[in-house]
DNA sequence: ACATTATACATAATAATCTTATGTATATTT
DNA sequence: AAATATACATAAGATTATTATGTATAATGT
């Protein structure tokens, strides 16, 4: 899924969904490579996520109806646009709420404090 | 790794490892059965391991020298008994802080305040 | 007394997810 | 002109966990 500079790829397995929800919630239309970037640039490169893990990712999204797709012609390259449905919406935040409540558990496991809010 | 009544398993994928050797270094001493129920306790039932799961790891941790193991007859049952060996107790720190400083990336990509110190 | 649940280990088949590698092609920078 | 960046895509292999199965003893409930 990632390319990890930082971290241990096992630790990150499985926050990619999350990741891409929560920037599709935020900037209503993204494509691909644009998402790759973007959570580079937000993580210090820390966290570099990879083609191979992400297209899928958003192809099996489209699939389940969480993503529409629109294709724009930039010059002569492509560009696939994609935007939260109303389900991926309710998708998002649940993924989000999921992810902080998994982090307050683990807080408690490993004596880590203070917990996260979700805001 | 785990039946998670909470999570989706995919979320949780990798931090077996930093759960297992933090309890390690806590206490000395445990066997596998007693850390399941350990992790149960301490998460309220949302993060429950599962033997196919630990099993595996505890042996490969071994193998790493990560851990030691010490047999003991309960009875006619026996107990394996694992305690961390010097790499191992540099191992858990390592992976503690890596957890740790993972939370605060996370927490800077989902806006989600404040972040976590590592104590 | 008998059945069920808890304790306690272990492994193998399968599934899910990610890494790495490869492929194609255009645009920009050095 | 060459190298890097942009932009898509997929396939082989690795890793890690789930689910199922196996063995066996101890304790509890009825």
């Amino acid at each position: 899924m990632y390319i990890c500079v930082m971290y241990s790829s096992e630790l990150i397995k499985g926050t990619l969904k999350t990741i891409v929800l929560k920037l599709l919630s935020e900037t209503k239309q993204m494509y691909g490579y644009e998402i790759t970037q973007k959570v580079k640039e937000l993580t210090d490169s820390k966290i570099v996520i990879t083609e191979g893990a992400l297209y899928p990712l958003l192809h099996q999204l489209e699939a389940e109806g969480i993503v529409t797709t629109e294709t724009v012609n930039i010059g002569k390259r492509i560009r696939k646009y994609y935007s939260l449905t109303q389900t991926g919406n309710e998708r998002a935040k649940e993924k989000i709420y999921e992810f902080t409540d998994f982090i307050n558990t683990m807080n408690i496991l490993l004596d880590l404090k203070p917990n996260v809010r979700y805001v």
